[in-house]
DNA sequence: CGGCATCCGGGAAGATACTG
DNA sequence: CAGTATCTTCCCGGATGCCG
C-alpha cells in the first residue's frame, strides 16, 4: 500500500542527492559510464561482484529517475547500452570531492582491486594541481580491454576513453591496481616493470614525472582509544 | 561467521567515501553536526523521525570509523554530546556539491519540510558566487529554539550556529521552511509576512538584498517518454 | 532525562538457476 | 547477450523494557 521506499524525502539537496546516490550500486554504475555508455554486460564484469538482478533493478531504477538513459548502439555493434543523461554527468564533481575525502580514511586501502574507469577517473580527481603546474603531457593507457588517454595540461587533467592517437608521449600498459600503485601508494616504476606488472613505451621520463603529480595517501588520525 | 557487510571494499576512493556516508541516517547526522556538536536527544528530534536505537548504533559506527567523537559537555551543561572529528569537518565539500546537484534532480522538492541546520548550509552552499560578488552584509537567523548568524562578503559566505551579536544588519524570525520560501523559491517576503509565517527586524533591504543571491529551481529535464 | 539491549515484521540485497 | 524467477540472508525501523 503506502510503499515507503526508505528515503529522506526532505527539502535538503544533500540528503535528497543521497535518496539518489546512496542506494546499493547506484555509485558505481555511474562511475563506470562517467567516460562514455557501456552494455549491460560489460557493466556487470566492470563491477565484478554485482548479480544480474540487481543490475537489472538498478538499471530501471536509474532511468526512472533521470540519471541514466537507455541507446541503441549504432552499427557495426548491436543491441543496446546505457550512458549517463546531462544531469548524470553533472555529478562529476561529486566523485571529485567524495574520492579526495575517502582517501583520507582511515579505513581507505589504495591497494585493493580496482576497475580500470575508476582508476582513470583518480587520475584526474586526486591530482595536486600545484605539482602538475608545469607539466604537459600526453598519456596513453592500456588496461585489460580498454584503451584510455590522460592530458596532463599545466595543472588540468582531460581523460577520455578512445583508441590510442599517435600523438602520444608515452604508454603504459598494466593492470589498474599496478597504475594505481604507481601513483598512489609510491611503488618505483622500476620494480613494478621488473615484476612483470608494468610495461612503458615512449618517453619513460613522462611516466616518472606523472607518478610525482599524486599527494602520498595521508590518512586520518583515529583517536586513542 | 562471515559477517558480510555489504560494502564494496575498493580501493576506487569515492565507492569507499559511500561506504562510509551511504548508509541510512549518517549523512544526515553528520549534516546536523556541521554546525557543531549536539546531544543525543537534540540530534533525535532535530532529525525527527529516526528512532533511537538506529541513532545509538549509527552514533556509535560513525566513532569506530573516525567521523564522529564523544564529547563531554563543560558545565553548566551536563552529560555528553557527539561532534565531528577533523575529518568529519573536512566532508563539508561533499555535502555542497551533493547540494548542488541534487537540487536539480527532477524529484527534489524545495517546499518540503527541513531542519534548521539544513536550511543554513544550503545558504552557504546554494549562493550564486556572482549575485553576491557586490554584497556585505551580517544577517542574523532566528529558527525555532537556535539562533544562527550569516555573514555575506563579497561572494563569500560564512555561516555559525551561535548567540546574536549586537552588530547584525538585519534578523529574520521564522520556520526554516519559511526561509527557504523565500531564498531557494522565490516566494515574496510581505507575503511571508502578512501569513504570518516571517519577521525581519532590521534593515529590511538587506534580507530583500539577500533573496536575491540564491538561482532559481532549474531541474534537469527528464526525457519524454 | 539519556541512553542501551532485545525481539519482531517487512523489505532490500545476494546467490543461483533458467529463458528468449 | 540481456535479462527473469526463486530462494535465502541480512538490514532497517518500531515497540518495549532496563539502567544510571
Amino acid at each position: 500500500m503506502p510503499l515507503k521506499k526508505r528515503q529522506y524525502d526532505d527539502a535538503c539537496a544533500a540528503t535528497h542527492a543521497i535518496d539518489m546516490l546512496g542506494q546499493r550500486w547506484v555509485l558505481p554504475v555511474m562511475r563506470e559510464l562517467m567516460l562514455g555508455p557501456k552494455r549491460f554486460t560489460d557493466l556487470k564484469s566492470d563491477l565484478r561482484t554485482i548479480s544480474a538482478n540487481v543490475l537489472t533493478q538498478r538499471l530501471e531504477m536509474m532511468e526512472e529517475r533521470g540519471v541514466i538513459t537507455r541507446l541503441r548502439l549504432a552499427p557495426p555493434a548491436s543491441g543496446q547500452a546505457y550512458g549517463l543523461t546531462p544531469w548524470g554527468y553533472q555529478a562529476a564533481p561529486i566523485f571529485q570531492t567524495m574520492a579526495r575525502w575517502g582517501a583520507r580514511s582511515p579505513e581507505h586501502d589504495p591497494a585493493a582491486p580496482m576497475s580500470a574507469t575508476s582508476l582513470v577517473l583518480s587520475l584526474r580527481s586526486m591530482v595536486d594541481p600545484e605539482r602538475a603546474a608545469g607539466f604537459c603531457a600526453l598519456v596513453g593507457l592500456h588496461l585489460g580491454r580498454e584503451t584510455f588517454t590522460v592530458d596532463y595540461n599545466s595543472g588540468a587533467v582531460a581523460i577520455a576513453r578512445r583508441t590510442l592517437p599517435q600523438d602520444l608521449d608515452a604508454v603504459i600498459t598494466a593492470d589498474p591496481d599496478a597504475v594505481a600503485a604507481l601513483v598512489h601508494c609510491a611503488v618505483p616504476l622500476i620494480d613494478l616493470e621488473t615484476h612483470g606488472r608494468m610495461a612503458v613505451s615512449g618517453d619513460r621520463f613522462v611516466i616518472e614525472r606523472m607518478a610525482t603529480l599524486y599527494p602520498p595517501c595521508t590518512r586520518a588520525q583515529l583517536p586513542p582509544e
